[in-house]
DNA sequence: GTGAAAGCGCTAACAC
DNA sequence: GTGTTAGCGCTTTCAC
């Protein structure tokens, strides 16, 4: 069993020609069952399995999506590509995953991969919304679904959550409960969702006329270490919060990392709402009270999006998506 | 640009041959300065990028790799898959990656397609052990490194961890602090990392002659949701344990979880060790000690083993690799 | 240095 | 129903 059997082997074990054994292998019909029977078998005793690359090749098409994320270990992604791969396995596709890490270079590295191997379109949480850098796709003419971060210089069909939205009910939870004091760690202000949840955090406050008082305002990168670290400076500042919100579920792992270590008291000292969902949230105590996003529910709506982008190649319309995330209210915010 | 240019549509506007492209392409020198600025030129100009589907077929080879873990959403793997995919890069290999589910069915499903694909070398922590269902891999040809589990039926390079180690030096912490009613969640009997976690937990009661007890034995299949349920059963148990040893990350989750709605005392009214770092660890009151396993690592060796193999198809002997986990003790577990 | 040509394994007309 | 054949886009001898 050395080297791989091809449809010719198949087909000599049987007698008949490839034209005959593909027709089987693709279940197309028009064999007759004797026939059918005898290249089954011959299959079978070979161990043949079809060649995907050849197939490809003459197909043009390889079925295969590509997904590009900023950080997969941040579990946001691993469960929007869940919602993904799920869809897309329904649908006979196959996913290949790939992380920047945030980088637009590594990001144009991938595309160029991706290109090379023939994927049938691209799911991507773009590491720089320009998207200058990934016109490549465009130019191939293979379709593109932007999730949680749009692109600005050419149209996508995207599909966004209502971050203004979401992080403006957490902020007006606090100040409903009594909180003046409110710092924000903000997410990377030249990306969608840090702008926007900073922008929610400030209507809010607007609505309310708190003003603005920027030494609680904290830049992050939406890494984890920049939520502890900002956890640390509100809590050594002059001027202390009564209330935080974080601006993503990285950095409110290290914020509470940081409010530990400093014994500063979740919910009692100081209230506390992230954005997205993280998995300590329930168990930790007190419970953390977090803006939830439907991930799984994002990954299959990108899907569906590029599915339909793949299938009816004519002109449809720039579609979006924009879902409403749910404010999710446990423990650690409690009235002043 | 509706169509994507091949190497023809290059060599024609630089008015050269395919075989002249493909030499620039490729970098195989050979080919005059002028002549290749012109081929350079075009090619930029086109924008043209080669198809990996045809050079892999004229090549024989993918440069990809796939890798199949049990269950995605446990940390532990995707640690391994960074180390794997960061030497894997370094060496010019792509990876193809997809979870079973701990389904022998889908991990079958899953060869398959992967094999289509023509994948160059699985890396594979597989859901069942015998490895029947993997076999097609090496009938084609396929090297394989195991990772974590062994296979049973047949020789394959294998990176491990000492499980009986680790299991034991936790266990026999806890014992050296006074525990004798020490519980074990374990995960499934017939995968090695849950049968030899399981002997180390025997080891250490038998040479600290501590009879074992049976009702403190409680079946677990690696997943939170078993972790959970353990621990109520062992809190409702009309023989509750001084302590806790968790076989891996996703049950300790569950454990902790539990206890925490149970409102049982870590670290005071039961100890508690669990197998595999977690993110949590060291961020909650009080800090899990865990046993501590070289994620990263294993992914690299796993990939360096994968690499000679698929280099040097001569006859290398079966190879395997047993790393030694660390404990690291925290404040979950206390002199009794 | 460069080109012509033979495939890689498959699908899809088109014949019979 | 089944076979013949022309590619898909590339790499790689082997000529020149």
């Amino acid at each position: 069993m050395e080297c791989k059997p091809t449809i010719e082997d198949v087909a000599k074990l049987a007698s008949v020609s490839i034209a005959t054994v593909s027709r089987v292998i693709n279940n197309q019909g028009g064999v007759r069952k004797v026939t059918e029977e005898r290249i089954v078998n011959a299959i079978s005793e070979l161990g043949y399995i079809r060649s995907a690359l050849a197939r490809s090749m003459k197909r043009k098409e390889t079925n295969t999506i590509g997904i590009i994320v900023p950080d997969i270990t941040n579990p946001f992604f691993p469960h929007v590509v869940a919602g993904i791969e799920q869809k897309a396995r329904e649908k006979g596709y196959y996913t290949i995953l790939s992380s920047t890490n945030e980088s637009t270079i590594i990001e144009e590295e991938i595309v160029r991969i991706f290109i090379e191997r023939g994927v049938d379109g691209v799911i991507i949480t773009t590491a720089n919304e320009t998207g200058d850098h990934i016109k490549l796709l465009q130019d191939q003419g293979i379709p593109i679904v932007a999730v949680d971060r749009t692109i600005k210089n050419f149209e996508v069909d995207t599909v966004l959550v209502d971050n203004v939205n979401g992080a403006y009910q957490a902020v007006r939870q606090l100040i409903l409960q009594g909180h003046e004091r409110i710092a924000i760690i903000c997410g990377p202000q030249n990306t969608t969702p840090g702008r926007e949840r900073y922008l929610g955090y400030k209507k809010a406050l607007e609505e309310y006329n708190i003003p603005l008082d920027s030494s609680l305002v904290i830049q992050g990168d939406f890494m984890e270490n920049s939520g502890y670290k900002g956890a640390l400076r509100l809590f050594y500042s002059n001027n202390r919060p009564t209330a935080i919100f974080s601006s993503n579920n990285q950095m409110t792992i290290g914020c509470v990392k940081a409010l530990t270590e400093l014994d500063w008291k979740l919910g009692e000292e100081v209230s506390f709402i992230g954005f997205d969902d993280v998995e300590i949230a329930t168990f930790i105590k007190p419970r953390l009270s977090v803006v939830s996003r439907p991930m799984t529910t994002i990954g299959e709506i990108a899907f569906q999006l590029l599915y339909e982008r793949i299938h009816f190649k004519g002109n449809l319309p720039k579609r979006e998506f924009l879902l409403t995330p749910e404010l999710k209210i446990r423990e650690s915010c409690h009235k002043i």
